[in-house]
DNA sequence: CCAAAAGTGTTGATCTTACACCCATGG
DNA sequence: CCATGGGTGTAAGATCAACACTTTTGG
């Protein structure tokens, strides 16, 4: 065997997450998908921009550490986490050999505004993110990549919403994530033929037009849906 | 900052594989998937069986520790390679913290037959499993899931043959990974028109019957791309 | 010729897509 | 009433599933 048992001789455990949200609907603007990133204040990389994570104290789960050091590092309680991919190129930092286990996570708008934010912690918008770290760029188009396939064949649009919403903003978070116009009458028929929404009877008022109806996800209808997952090998730009 | 910084204190990263392959197709009955599985020699777990693989080198990536292992333990050459999930719960391995990232791969029934087969590994059939060491159960299961729902909108079907193959085999292949029968004429249109197949334009003799046509994938034309998954669903009759 | 697998044609059912049109509300 | 988004109807086109049918080989 050729391993070394030495313990010193080792990869780091890190633990990260990809954190998307939709920009608040201001006015007539569709609204885009964000996410935050933090500063690095240590070398290596020490100035860019990063995501946020920790290393994997050896007795916290994976989930669970994805979850703890989102929210340490940025305040967020996430809709939605799941295990996006591992990345563990040799040289992916410099100095020492670190394995990141990344994660992607769903917030709601509303959760955007209770985020903190200050000079170490920003959100960015997903085509004007900064230069950064390590190879945090390509997770993040990879993290892309499965939000948008996934959108397509899984129900978890409304982890972007609050608890109940209508069927326009529904829609409006598909446009926004595949970044093209969806047919209202059709979306509404394939969302309601899923048979994944309640309507809950009641009705948003104050708009200026007629007033739509308020849906609910139904958790218990939740048709399993495997992953459809593509190999980073396979990634286009 | 809660954690610690001491070295000694970290998970270890080991790497495995799901190794799939088809059982040889001996006559009427068909072929059904099999996998490789190794006898644990060393506690914990010694006496179970459990996927191939070994702890990660330092300077060593995923990708290559994952080949680099399978080879070693099965002496197989897979003809494809995707990382799968890391599995990573404090309790999974008794005694110490072990963060396992898990590959499946596909080889050729061909491969097989040179692979290494002996007291301590040894080929089973899916749905004749022995017991299982830690989680390795539950690995497969996931593994299995994963091919089966890959299979209907990717291309990966003929990594499970040899360079050349009839229309018939590759049907074979999907029927005996999704455990259903195919109609012959609606397959072979589903995949001429996904145009990833090119006829050889030789023919297999010796059958019985009117010698089928022999096919290559056609590696330039991937129709794998993130914007548009060609469906090959609901070929099943 | 016969049996059986290879390969093609066809048809009704279903799903997709585009868009016309009515409905309900604030102003 | 009007403008506008909410919501329904509908018909053409594409796709799917089932199965009849023709072709080609070995024996």
């Amino acid at each position: 065997m050729s391993q070394q048992s030495s313990v010193s001789a080792q990869a780091r455990l890190a633990v990260s997450t990809v954190i998307f949200a939709l920009s608040p609907d201001t006015g007539a603007a569709a609204p885009s998908l964000r996410l935050p990133l933090v500063r690095r204040l240590r070398e290596p990389g020490a100035g860019r921009w990063a995501l946020p994570g920790g290393w994997l104290p050896v007795d916290e789960g994976l989930d669970e550490a994805a979850a703890r050091t989102l929210h340490e590092t940025t305040g967020l309680a996430p809709n939605y986490l799941e295990q996006l991919y591992t990345f563990g190129a040799p040289d992916r930092s410099p100095g020492e050999r670190v394995v990141s286990v990344v994660y992607f996570a769903l917030v709601h708008s509303d959760e955007v505004e209770r985020a903190v934010s200050d000079e170490n912690v920003c959100w960015f918008d997903e085509d004007h993110l900064p230069e950064l770290a390590f190879d945090h760029r390509d997770i993040i188009d990879y993290a892309l990549l499965r939000l948008r396939t996934k959108l397509e064949y899984s129900r978890i649009a409304h982890e972007f919403l609050g608890e109940t919403f209508t069927m326009a903003e529904l829609r409006g978070v598909h446009e926004a994530v595949l970044r093209k116009r969806v047919d209202p009458a059709n979306f509404r028929r394939t969302i309601e033929a899923s048979g994944t929404l309640v309507d809950t009877g009641e009705r948003l008022a104050g708009t200026p037009h007629r007033p739509p109806a308020l849906y609910r996800f139904d958790t218990s209808a939740d048709p399993v849906t495997p992953d459809r997952i593509l190999p980073l090998s396979r990634m286009s730009s």
